[in-house]
RNA sequence: GCGGGUGUAGCUCAGUGGUAGAGCGUCACGUUGCCAACGUGAAUGUCGUGGGUUCAAGUCCCAUCACCCGCUCCA
């Protein structure tokens, strides 16, 4: 841990020194939870944002289907209608306190699990105690009959009595939440402390701040999607399947923020929501499992540090088929962190909404109707038909979910690296230096003038300006050249261009490789072709 | 949320209740001939913040904020 410790300290130190990633206000104390990009930072984040869209968005992979995946985006706004969250579920346990079980990590309103007792008539103590949930006294009652009568009988039958107590009372009378049983593993002691979750930033719209006016800042991005799901569908040719894709800033008012940028207040995610036929939902969520763990791996998260998992029965919520986290092992942790889940929805959240909202969300296939009508002749039954599945349907979700902000501490925590270059006299020095994929990186080429004097200066700066039309560009006549090399080694900057006694001669420079410090010459006509070539800008 | 620790220059860190420090970095000038050069000079601090004790607080006390570690949590 110590060493990983190191690590941590060195990255998070080298991010702050060359302007990576800021403390939000850090000049008034800071604020836990909140982060800002430095002038770096936000190249490195955009470069990362920019190529998800590229690869998923404008230039998506080819399907299961053998065709183009068929994508286009959003950008919704961060407050919405406050009932998109009762229908999503975020709301639900606002008003009530929870409590979690440790072992079954069940989630329980205190109103709604109760303390049952049974006990003979005119007894003081009870001959068996367990739990129940339900919305109500009665219903807990009726729910426990059952299990009061088995119990009675164990205990040599007879008539009993059943009392019901929600534990939000009798943790009001005796506060020890130890004594009292989880209601599906029926043990006691599994039980964390009751708990107020609002983990939703609440705000007022509008000048009357009173509870009608009570909205909330997303907390996620997926919802936006959902609720334009029918814009979309009206107002675009898209068929399914189809995706819609938004990035865009969440808010979690987590508990306890921890580990540098990973668990923010504010972050930004990258969604997808992939609309398709239940049928071939399953074909579409092996294909975005994979399609999504590539993308990592290809942009270079290359080590056994990225890995696959798939979630287990337990782990999946109560509508969902399959599951699959992609997930990093931070240097921070012993354990792999989540970088983006690639989830199957079913049609959950089409439904809640068409529910909440009382509106048509279906989709209609036009093309299979137009295909299989011939086989209903009769005109009610063909309206019947038409109005069901395989016509008209809810399709089916599957959804990849990424933390842009997450991604972009994996690639920091993969790219950095500690080498040994050899010094002016030719000793081996250690060196610091960012391996980013070329396309993250957020300088491209730095271009120097081995010395300040006989027109050097002038050359690389031109080159300089031609190459900045292109991509991030660096000019950097300051202090010796293996300084600048190491400067520009430290944020990742792929090539170095510097221009020396023999391009004045035969108008050839040196292009320097970051990783291999292999140079090669390069006529300085043909260095924005190359690199242009190399960097795919 | 609980317990422990830390907070001094951009970074890493010294600093016995009595003048605010070092290394690295940054900037200027000179020098420069391909991988952390050298010389000279300079800038940089409400010692996290707010109270208190004291003739005097970076140092002691209280509170608070932020970060780190361990538990907890992650809807």
């Amino acid at each position: 841990m110590a060493a990983e410790q190191t690590f941590m300290d060195k990255l998070t130190a080298l991010c702050k020194r060359r302007g990576f990633i800021y403390q939000s206000s850090e000049i008034y104390g800071g604020i836990g939870g909140f982060w800002d990009y430095g002038p770096l930072g936000v190249e490195l984040k955009r470069n990362i944002k920019n190529q998800w869209w590229r690869d998923m968005v404008t230039n998506p992979p080819r399907g299961p289907d053998g065709r183009d995946v068929e994508m286009v985006g959003v950008d919704c706004a961060i407050i919405m209608n406050p009932k998109v969250w009762e229908a999503s579920g975020h709301a639900t346990g606002f008003a009530d306190p929870m409590v979690d079980c440790r072992k079954c990590k069940g989630r329980f309103r205190l109103d709604q699990v109760f303390r049952i007792e049974v006990r003979r008539p005119g007894a003081a103590e009870p001959f068996a105690v367990f739990s129940m949930q339900g919305d109500g006294t009665h219903s807990a009652l009726e729910a426990a009959t059952g299990r009061a009568t088995k119990l009675s009988k164990k205990h040599g039958g007879g008539e009993y009595a059943l009392a019901a107590t929600s534990f939000k009372d009798v943790l009001a009378a005796d506060p020890r939440v130890d004594v009292l049983a989880c209601p599906t593993c029926d043990e006691p002691g599994t039980l964390t402390e009751p708990r107020q979750f609002n983990l939703m930033f609440q705000t007022y719209v509008g000048a009357l701040q009173d509870a009608s006016s009570i909205a909330y800042l997303r907390p996620e991005t997926a919802q936006g999607i959902f609720a334009n799901f029918k814009n979309v569908l009206d107002t675009t040719r898209v068929k399914v399947p189809f995706g819609i894709a938004q990035i865009g800033k969440s808010f979690r008012n987590e508990i306890n923020p921890r580990n540098y940028t990973f668990r923010s207040r504010e972050f930004e995610q990258m969604e997808i929501e992939f609309f398709c036929s239940e049928a071939s939902s399953m074909e579409w969520y092996e294909f975005w499992r994979k399609t999504r763990y590539d993308w990592y791996v290809n942009l270079g998260l290359r080590s056994e540090k990225l890995r696959l998992r798939d979630q287990t029965r337990e782990e999946l919520a109560h509508y969902s088929k399959a599951c699959a986290d992609i997930e990093y092992l931070f240097p921070f942790s012993d354990e792999f962190q989540e970088l983006e889940g690639v989830a199957h929805r079913g049609n959950f959240d089409l439904t809640q909404h068409a529910q909440f909202s009382g509106k048509d969300l279906s989709y209609f296939d036009d093309e299979a109707w137009e295909r299989d009508k011939e086989q209903y002749p009769d005109p009610e039954q063909a309206r019947r038909a038409k109005n069901a599945p395989p016509y008209r349907y809810l399709p089916t979700v599957v959804e990849p979910s990424a933390g842009a902000d997450r991604a972009t501490l994996a690639f920091l925590c993969e790219a950095y690296t500690e080498d040994t270059a050899p010094d002016e006299k030719g000793v081996l020095q250690t060196r610091v230096v960012l391996k980013f994929h070329p396309q993250l990186a957020p300088v491209k080429v730095a271009f120097f003038p081995l010395v300040n004097k006989e027109g050097m200066p002038e050359i690389a700066e031109a080159l300089y300006r031609e190459t900045r039309r292109y991509m991030t560009a660096f000019f950097d006549d300051k202090g010796a050249i293996g300084r600048r090399y190491r400067r520009q080694d430290e944020v990742g900057t792929p090539y170095c261009v510097t221009v020396d006694g023999d391009t004045l001669r035969d108008g050839s420079v040196t292009i320097r490789e970051r990783d291999t410090l292999a140079q090669v010459r390069v006529k300085k006509e043909g260095v924005v072709a190359w690199l242009r070539e190399r960097l795919g800008q």
